[in-house]
DNA sequence: GTCTATATCCAGATAGAC
DNA sequence: GTCTATCTGGATATAGAC
C-alpha cells in the first residue's frame, strides 16, 4: 500500500493564500485606517470574489483577531531581540527605542494593537493570551532595568505611548518625537531612582491590582 | 411704521435647534466612536427625519468642524482659568492636570480635537485658528514654568498624551493613570532643570521650526 | 423647515451552482 | 474553492411636495 505523502501540499496552499489575504488586510488597514478595513477591497487586492475570502476567514472579525494575534507575535520577536546588558540606562533605552520604534513603524498596527477604535472588535482569548505574554516579558525587561514598582512601570508606558501618539499624529515619516527617546529614558530612569528626595505623594499604595 | 424687532426670535431658534443637533452628535460620537458618527442617528435622537438637518448643517463635515471648532473652543476657556501663580512645578502641574483632564473627561472629543482617526475630515481654517491659540496658550503657560526649549515642549506634550491614551485605553473611567500627573510634572521639571549636568545629546539643534 | 421618496453607494454575509 | 446572485442593512446626500 502507499503511505500518506509526508507534506500537505494543500494545507501548505491554503496556508499561504491566508497568508496572502492578511498581508493585503494590513495594506487596506495601512491605506484606511483599522476601522477603515473592508473584505471587498481586500478580496479585490488578492484577485478573489468577496464571498471567496470566508473560504479561508469565517469573519471579518477572524481576520482581524488573526492580524492581532500576527502583531502580537512580531512583538514578542521584537522584544526577545533587545539586548539586556547590566547598565540600567541603556537597557531602559534599548526597550523603549525597540517600543516606541514598533509602533511608529505601522501606525494602523499601533491602532488595532493598542488603540480601542475598531467598532466592535475584540480579540479572541487565545489571541489576548500573546498580549499577555508582551505584557509579561515588558515587565522582566523594565525589572532587568531596575524598574519594578507598578507605578513607574505605569509612566513608562504613559512616555511609550505618548511619544508614539505624538510622533504618529503630529509628525508622521518625522523624528520629532523619536529622537527625544534617549532623552526620555534617562528622565525616567532618573524618576525612578529620585524616589528619598520628594515626599512620598502617591507612593504609600502606588498600583494596587495591575489588571493590564 | 414698525421698526425691526429687537430680538431675531427665528434666529434663536434656529441657533437653539444648531445646538440642539451637535449635543445631540456628541452624545452618538461617544457612543459609537467618532468614526461611527451617523447622521441617520443624530437625526432620530433630536426628533427629525435625517435630510431635514440639512438645514442645519450643509453636511457631515460641516457637523463635525463644528463639533471641533467647539472642543477648542472650551478647551480655551479651561486653559484661561488654570491659575499661574510664580511656582514652575505648581503651575507645570495644574496644566497637565487640566489638559489630561479635559482630555480623559471626554474621549471621543480627544479623539476628534487630537488623533487623526476620522476618516476623511478636514477642519476649516476657521475652526484650525482656534486650535493654533490652544498651543500657543499652552506655550507660554509652559513659558511661565520656565520650559520654553521646544524640545521640553515636545516631552511635555508626549507625557500629557501619554497618560491620557493610557488612561482611556486601559482604565476607562478609573485613575490608575491620572494620578501619576503630579509625579510626571515633577519628573517633566526635574529633566528640564537638569540640563547641565548631562551631556549634551540633543541640545544642539533643539528642535528646528515646530510646526505644529 | 420638514417631510416623503429616492439616488447612489457601500458594507458584511449567505445560498447554491459548478 | 470559487463563482454569481442576492439578502439585509447602513451610509450621505438630493429633489420636490407641502
Amino acid at each position: 500500500m502507499i503511505g500518506e505523502p509526508t507534506r500537505d501540499r494543500r494545507g501548505e496552499r491554503r496556508s499561504a493564500t491566508r497568508a496572502e489575504i492578511r498581508e493585503a488586510a494590513w495594506e487596506v488597514a495601512r491605506a484606511n485606517g483599522v476601522a477603515g478595513l473592508s473584505l471587498r477591497e481586500v478580496a479585490q487586492r488578492v484577485g478573489l470574489r468577496p464571498p471567496s475570502l470566508y473560504s479561508y476567514y469565517d469573519s471579518k472579525n477572524a481576520l482581524l483577531d488573526a492580524m492581532f494575534a500576527q502583531g502580537c507575535q512580531t512583538l514578542l520577536q521584537r522584544q526577545a531581540a533587545v539586548p539586556l546588558d547590566g547598565d540600567p540606562q541603556s537597557t531602559l533605552a534599548a526597550v523603549l527605542r525597540m517600543f516606541v520604534g514598533f509602533c511608529t513603524e505601522d501606525p494602523a498596527r499601533y491602532q488595532l494593537l493598542f488603540q480601542r477604535t475598531v467598532p466592535g472588535f475584540m480579540p479572541t482569548p487565545e489571541s489576548y493570551a500573546i498580549a499577555i505574554r508582551n505584557i509579561d516579558t515588558l515587565r522582566g525587561q523594565l525589572a532587568a532595568a531596575g524598574i519594578e514598582d507598578p507605578a513607574h512601570m505605569d509612566m513608562f508606558t504613559a512616555v511609550a505611548a505618548g511619544l508614539t501618539d505624538q510622533q504618529i499624529a503630529n509628525d508622521p515619516g518625522g523624528d520629532r518625537w523619536t529622537r527625544l527617546i534617549d532623552d526620555a529614558a534617562r528622565m525616567l530612569l532618573t524618576h525612578t531612582q529620585a524616589r528619598a528626595t520628594h515626599p512620598p505623594t502617591c507612593s504609600t499604595s502606588p498600583g494596587g491590582p495591575t489588571d493590564d
